[in-house]
DNA sequence: AATATTAATCGTATATTTGCGATATAAGAT
DNA sequence: ATCTTATATCGCAAATATACGATTAATATT
């Protein structure tokens, strides 16, 4: 790649961006599933209901957190994780500006 | 990685995960972008408009296209692309599903 | 027919992501 | 103090993604 190109959008469509990319894979989604079904927050929990080995998971959970979409804390030995809600609706609504806004415009597709 | 996980997942997740994998490319965002706000389909008008060579922008397209969410035909020499809106709202309800039906749940956060 | 224009594809270099085992860390239990 | 238990981090290997220039293909233009 050489160069990293990614600097010359603007910061909304980085932003967006990094939030889709948060959410791109299938692990992390089904965290976020569980996360989310139940409100007390899990840890070992996810790692015994992905396929995935406790070292992966702790990667994706580390990930997720960096895009601030979910919140943990250290509870004794071990760590509980949640949604954030707040940055969920945060990104929902750039998502929702971003395409809809647009969709009025036009609407119909010309392919 | 050797092996590859994502199989062990569901249809829906990697459904999502695929979607949002797409659009996690700022330049990703940007065409999606141009070609929301004009409904005529544009093409080299892309590459004029985003900093990136114009290989680099058909490859975007094409992943863009791959994942459903743009059409593109071809029109003598050059290429039109539009929005595929209707695979934008199946991934957006399928998004909002996910998330907003499990925050009707429990809402307030743990940590 | 020869040339220009537009866009897709190929080949390649580099960066990033994904995944795992091994190890480290930190707190609770014995 | 030692031993579990739970989780994070390190180091590595393999896969994917990103970007570009060069080439190809397909159609207009001259």
């Amino acid at each position: 790649m050489a160069i990293h190109k990614k600097e010359s959008f603007t910061n909304k469509e980085q932003e967006l961006a990094a939030f889709a990319k948060a959410i791109s894979h299938p692990a992390r989604i089904a965290i976020l599933k569980v996360l989310a079904e139940r409100n007390e927050c899990i840890c070992g929990e996810i790692v015994d209901i992905l396929p995935l080995a406790q070292s992966t998971v702790s990667q994706h959970l580390k990930e997720l957190k960096n895009a601030g979409l979910i919140l943990g804390t250290v509870e004794g030995p071990r760590s509980c994780y949640c949604i954030n809600w707040k940055a969920f609706e945060k990104f929902m609504a750039a998502f929702s500006f971003l395409f809809n806004k647009l969709k009025v415009q036009n609407e119909k597709a010309c392919c």
